[in-house]
Formats: structure tokens, sequence, C-alpha cells
DNA sequence: AATGCAGATGAAAACGATACCATGACCTTG
DNA sequence: CAAGGTCATGGTATCGTTTTCATCTGCATT
């Protein structure tokens, strides 16, 4: 494979000139220019980046390290990523935590030794120790959706406590009473924010809070199931779930089919997170969905600006916010006769209706972060 | 940040030594070796991949080439090589090429600028000039689902033919006569090969064959919907529909809202590749799913066995089977009193039933490819 | 005419690791 | 006991770039 030293003979200068024109830094005469890039052209020459890197310190990649990239919030989250690497020459690491601490730490040491320019984490947990490497280091990092504690770094998230609020309003305004609430394990901030946005709407309609009604487990289909049963079995009867993420909800549904429960006839149901096709596949979930696309394209284009223009401004944290999307897992019809009734015949897609949801003071305010 | 230099004094050895400990090659004193791992740990050092494979011409790293990493299909695909490549050690380049020659260009620049040590690609089309550099550059490669002309290559796809052909005779076994086809791109092998198998299992049947219900667009929603309602818009009104992919079955769905037709009750509607939770959002597709996970599983086994090994054996062909998992996009009831009746109640969850697909012979039959 | 300066280019060193070959110590074998 | 082999280790060159500094040319300034 052509080297620097090939093109420059070829051209009839130094590697040095050449090294100028690929990186378009410095004077270069347009003559010369011109046929050093024809040499390149002709050898078909690629520089290598291996020794690009290790001269310049500048690895032109980024590590996307996040829990699981089939979830479609994540999914989503990483096309952006990647979209916004791509427009400006990186390339991008996929890394699957699965939330599991020791796969994160091996990602971390793959990072330290791929000697990426930064790193976009949804870190397993808020333990500052289990991203001490990325601190110790000093690698550049954003991270998003998930929170921290003592950092003070750069962080893009959507805003889970003001589409929580809106959600449970949004059952609270159908007449819901009883309304149970899956999330997440404590200390992952999005599950914690989401509860938050469940108790603020119930304190704000001076509606009990019953404990036994909010469940926690861990973001998977099978812990949403296993909750959604418990609840159920100890004789609780909630009239609608709210589920803290898209996996949860289909544990929900799960569960109502072992149950004989029929969303929305018997169960309302809504939950944070879209899924792939929400408006064409019935129970068609009202949700709350995050941006993920643009929280993972901030993200990239915050730290890229960053490696950038080397600028070490104070930490951002960037609220994105949600997006409530009224579907019929409630039992709604949007208009009359557009939608399906209650009962039949099946509907074969369902109007949509997408409303922004307004931000919600948090009642334990956060640092003065940055709305847009 | 420290260097194998520096890890070698602390030592009290020479960096070749050091080097020798973190490859585990050669022998090295047990007592050496434990020196040399208290300075690696004393010292937080990590190798640099960058000086490392400048030396060494391995990056540890390869690239995965697909079309979009938001399609179901390929989320699986990539978390199947994903885990392949970090139980190995190896770091995994995202791409997505849209199905777009252009990007597709750019990225096999980009993987030849990384030296990335192989690559996993699902290309745009057939054409062997698009994949060129791969081919001039000698880059061991692993050409995924789809098919590239006149190249000996190893490849890993699911068996188009067979799923389809099973899917189409389910249908004529409930009685449909009048089954319309859209598929993708002409020349993307996976949509020929699923329209053989449709044409195969037609006139296997005794059936004749209508090329007016025969449609070819691309692997897009907005296809799907634009093929099903100019079948209808021309008066053709098939009572089932086979789509090439899971993208082109929600183009249908989509059509159909427009059209006041339901599915199953007006419309019987079969694809490829499942989606994201079939089995929990009607209307319960039935789909023939490749194994997409093994798919990227054992492409990335493969082309990591070939860079380890450094076998030059002849290229392999897998074709892993794919298995039809029969729902209620068709109007079945699968067991009576389990699975709902047509008209109502709506089901929460359908039962459903995982059949595996036997193997058909081509009609033009390929260069004895491996089954297993 | 001497001086200064900017532009264009090149020579050599350096980045951090591994490949290759060399060396000395110790062991085996006929 | 000499010859040869294995083991543990080290010295040095090298991978392909970019960085740093030096050189040279030509032109404007005084």
């Amino acid at each position: 494979m052509a080297t620097i030293t090939d093109v420059a003979k070829r051209a009839g200068v130094s590697p040095v000139t050449v090294s100028r024109v690929i990186n378009n830094v410095a004077n270069v005469m347009p003559e010369t220019r011109a046929r050093v890039l024809a040499a390149i052209h002709e050898l078909g020459y690629v520089p290598n980046v291996a020794a690009r890197s290790l001269r310049s310190k500048r690895m032109h990649s980024l590590a996307l390290i996040l829990p699981d990239i089939t979830n479609s919030f994540w999914t989503t989250v990483a096309r952006g990523v990647e979209d916004a690497a791509q427009a400006r020459g990186y390339a991008v690491l996929l890394c699957n935590t699965d939330e599991n601490l020791t796969k994160q730490a091996g990602y971390l040491r793959l990072v330290a030794s791929q000697r990426v320019d930064g790193v976009i984490i949804a870190p397993c947990d808020a333990d500052p120790a289990h991203v001490a490497p990325l601190r110790e280091r000093a690698i550049p990092t954003v991270v998003i959706d998930r929170m921290v504690t003592d950092w003070e770094v750069d962080r893009v998230r959507g805003d889970s406590l003001s589409g929580a609020y809106a959600l449970v309003r949004h059952l609270i305004g159908l007449g819901h009473v009883h309304i149970a609430m899956i999330s997440g394990p404590c200390g992952t901030s999005t599950a914690d924010e989401r509860v938050n946005g469940y108790r603020l709407a119930l304190a704000e309609a001076g509606l009990p809070i019953d404990e036994r009604l909010i469940r926690r487990g861990e973001f998977r289909i099978s812990s949403g199931e296993a909750m959604t049963r418990a609840l159920f079995q100890e004789g609780l009867r909630p009239t609608a779930i709210f589920a803290a993420n898209n996996a949860l909800a289909m544990g929900v549904i799960d569960a109502a089919g072992g149950l004989g429960l029929r969303i929305p006839q018997d169960l309302a149901l809504v939950c944070f997170d879209d899924l792939a096709n929400g408006s064409r596949l019935f129970p068609f979930l009202t949700v709350a969905v995050q941006p993920a696309y643009e929280v993972g394209l901030k993200a990239a284009q915050l730290l890229l600006g960053r490696l950038e223009a080397g600028a070490a401004d104070p930490p951002r944290e960037l609220i994105l916010p949600a997006r409530m999307i009224v579907r019929y897992s409630c039992g709604i019809r949007l208009k009359e006769g557009s939608g399906p009734g209650l009962s039949l015949p099946l509907p074969v897609r369902v109007d949509e209706q997408s409303i922004p949801i307004p931000p919600v003071a948090s009642p334990a305010p956060l640092a003065a972060p940055e709305r847009r």
C-alpha cells in the first residue's frame, strides 16, 4: 500500500509537502498542490491513521458506550452520533454494556488503549468511580441520558421529569386514580426522574401516592412483566400503568396477556420512549418521546466541537424537551370518525397527535441546566 | 500517559520484555512477568494501539458496513458482530450506507485509511466495481445478506429463497390465489431471491403468475406504501401481500389504512424479517425470520478465524436457515381457545408458532453453498 | 545596497510499539 | 568434554506520519 513517501517521490516533493497538502495547512503553491493531488490519486494513496495518530495524538475516532443497541431508543441515538461523526470524518466505535459494569469497565480499557479522541457514554449507574478511567485520563466525554454524581461534565439528555409528569397528568385527566408506575433501577437517573415526574403529577392533582404502586426493577421486558404480575397478585388493581421505558411496557403487555387483561379496555398503558413503529402497531402506545436522534447528534456535535476548538468552556448540560404522542393505549378516540372505537373493527393504523411537553421545574432543582 | 518504556524502567527490564508479557508470546520468567504486571498495574499502563498497529500491521478492529442500523434486522446483526468481536478484543467501526453508493464509497475509503483488519459488509448492490477497493487492497472481507457478482468471497446470509417459498406456500395453503409481492430493488440479491421464492411457490402450486402483482421498489416504508397503493389503484385486488422485508410491510400497513382495508380481515400480510416486538404488537405479522444475530455472529467469527489463523482456505458461503413464525396477520387461529377470534376482543399478546423452514433447491443453483 | 520578512519547501527527529537478530547462561547428549 | 540446543532477555531498526526547525528565494523597505 502506497505511503506518503511514495506519493512524495512521484510528485517530486518531500513527504512534508504531501502532508501539508493532505491536511490543508500552511501555504503550498497551487501548482505543487496539484501535482501532489495527482500523485495521490494515481497511487490510490490513503493516509495511514495509525501512523498519523501515533505522531499527532489524534485518532479521529469516538467511542459510543451505551446499554444495548438493540433497544430502538439507543439505536436512534447511535444513528445520530454516527451521522454527526461521519460528517466530520470521525469513526465511531460501538460498545454495548448491557448495563453490566464489568463489560463497561472492559470497554473503558479498550477506549483508553484505542486512544479515542472522545467518548459518548450512557453509564450503567451514577457512581463516579465506575467511570473513573475517563476522568483520570482526562478523555473528553459527553454523558448522555444518565447522570453521574459529582462530575462536572458535558451532558445531553431528554427531559425525563417533564415527560413523566405529562404522561401521568394525561392519565389523571382521563379519570385514572389508581395509577401504577414501574421503573428502572434506583440510582439510574432516568429511572429516578421518571418516578419524580409521576409523584409530582399525582401530588399536584391532590391524589394520594400509594408507595405500593411504585415498583423498581431493571429496564428489561422480563422485569416489566414480573413487576406487573406482582402488582396484580398483591391485589392492587391499578387501572393504568406508567412504564418507565419501552422494554418495561412490553413486559406489561406480556403480563396483561397472562392476566387476561386487555389494553386499553381493562388497563391503560403509557410509557417513556417510543417503539419502532408505534403508530402502526397496536396497542398504539401513548408515549413520551425523547428526541433520541437529536440526543446523539447534539452529543456528538458538542464533543467534536470541544475536540476541534479545544475550548475549555465550563461543562454544559443540554436538556432536550420531550414530546407526548397520544395514541390509543388509554382508549381515547382522537377524532370523531377517524380512529377506531374501543371495540372493533381492528384499526390498521391509528391517527396520532404529537404534543410538545412544557418543562416543569424539578422539585429538587439542578444546577441551572441549559434548555433549548 | 505511561508508555511501554516507563513500564520497562519501573520493572527493571527492557521494553521488549514488557511487550512479550503483554502479548503472551515467548517465554518470560514467572518472576519477571510478575514484576512487569505489577508495573503495568501501578502505572495504569494501556498499550497504544496506534503505535502497536503501525508496527504490527494489525489494528484489532473490524468495520461493519450496513444499510441502516435503525432497521431491527440490522440492529440485531450488528449486535451479533459486536459480541463476537468483543469476545476477541476487537473493536467494531459502525458504518451506515443508507443504501447510498456515495456513502458506501466514503466508508470504503475510511476503512482503507483506518487499516482495519477486516470488513463485514452488506453492499448496496451486486456490482463488483462498487466494492473494488476491498478487493484491490485485499482486505479480508465477509459479505453478508447480499451477493456480489463475480466475487469469490466469504459470505454469510439467511436463506431468502426458502423463506419466501415457505411464506407463499403458507398463503396458498390458506386458500389465497391472488397474492401480490412487493420487493426491493432489482439487482439486490435478497430482493431477487425472495421474488424467486414467490414464483417457485406459485409455480409449484400450479397457480398462474401475474406479473402485474409483482412490484419492485426500494426497501423502505414509503416505497411499500406506494407499491401497495398502486396495486389497488390499478384495480388489482390481491387478497394477500408478501412484503420482502419489514419496512415494506410497514408501508403496506400505511397504505391499508388509507384504503380502508383491515389486516387480516380484508388483506393478509406476510413479510420477510421480524419486527422488534412482533409477538406483542398487532397485527402480529406472520413472518420468515433469518437468524439475524447469528448472521452477524457467524460472519464475525468467520472473519476473525481467517485473520487469526491466516488460513487461505477457499471462500466459504454460509447459508443460515430461516424460520417461519406464524402469527395472526393472515387471520389464522393457532389453537382453539388460546388465540383471539377474528373480530374481538383485541388480543394483548398472540400465541405464536415457530416453524423451521426446510431448504428448497434454487431454480438456478448456486455454486455448492454450504448449509448448516 | 543592506535589511527584514513572508512564502514555499525540506531535513531530521520523534511518536510508542514490535520484528529481528544477538547474547549469555544453562542444559543435554554422544 | 566439546558441540549444540533451549531459554530468558536485550539492542536496534523500523513502521508512516507530523512536528520542529532550517533553508532558500524573492520582494518590499529603509
